[in-house]
DNA sequence: CTATTTGCAAACAGTTTGCAATGCA
DNA sequence: TGCATTGCAAACTGTTTGCAAATAG
């Protein structure tokens, strides 16, 4: 499994609901997408999927929302190795292990790199305040 | 000062002779531009300050020629939080720290960060193929 | 001399935008 | 009623590609 925890529907509309944002159809259904997904939908695949579920949704009011989100802080955006973006709820900080083979993009945690990276921001004088980190692996074959 | 070291033209033409790269007039320059650059610039940027040196240089053939070093390991392409790629020579491995007022990169190397993230790809199974890691951060400000 | 590379212009993919119609408080 | 949001189509931006002419080995 990719994901390290899970956002319920009911938690995602709150915050929408406290940074104001107005939850009509379409942007409901892009969260339950997004609410439902275990992956990491680009925006056109957030799109086929909100499709099966409304066919009239256009493609413009998925990319409308999505950034609307993301500037909310509802979202993240992933940026991988792609010519496209990725999205996910913005719930739980992580990161990406990208295997190299298959594409497949899986999640992890780490509180020594968490400090690590503030502390070299730190040393440098700054303060953190965002950070990308993706690692591209390959799958480890088993030794006989 | 952005840059941790420095990389000359000698040395750049001696690795794409390696590689087995012909090098023509235009891809010449573009290696000179990333040479002489002290900062990380955009294709646009490249394709700019090669035409001041030859003006009949196309931003296709810059394109190419990025894409072709990208392909064997002369140069490093940097995706930021942007709409456009930046590119710098592959020289001594580092990461970028982004100031997110300013907009300038300043590059760093860390031998811990190093050895985590080869060893949360061990934990996960996975052989550290490449990495990407960007700091964003806004300047510390001095405390009276 | 032959294969590669170039310049140009057109194509392309992903994303954004203008606008009239619709929906919602 | 009045303002925000939608759907559609057209625009836009960064990048790639087809092709004939130029160039390199």
């Amino acid at each position: 499994m990719s994901h390290l925890g899970h956002a319920t529907m009911e938690e995602m509309e709150e915050r929408c609901a406290k940074a104001g944002l107005k939850l009509t159809e379409p942007r409901r259904l892009v969260l339950q997408i997004l609410v439902e997904s275990e992956d990491h939908p680009s925006v056109e695949m957030v799109y086929e999927r909100a499709r099966i579920k409304d066919p009239k949704v256009a493609m413009a009011t998925v990319y409308r929302t999505l950034n609307l989100f993301h500037e909310f802080g509802i979202v993240t955006r992933i940026d991988l190795k792609e010519s496209f973006a990725r999205y996910e709820l913005n719930w739980g900080h992580h990161h990406h292990l990208i295997d190299v083979e298959t594409g497949e993009v899986h999640e992890f945690q780490n509180d020594k790199i968490e400090k690590l990276k503030s502390q070299i921001a730190a040393e440098m004088g700054y303060d953190l305040v965002e950070c990308v980190l993706e690692l591209y692996g390959r799958k480890r074959h088993a030794v006989a």
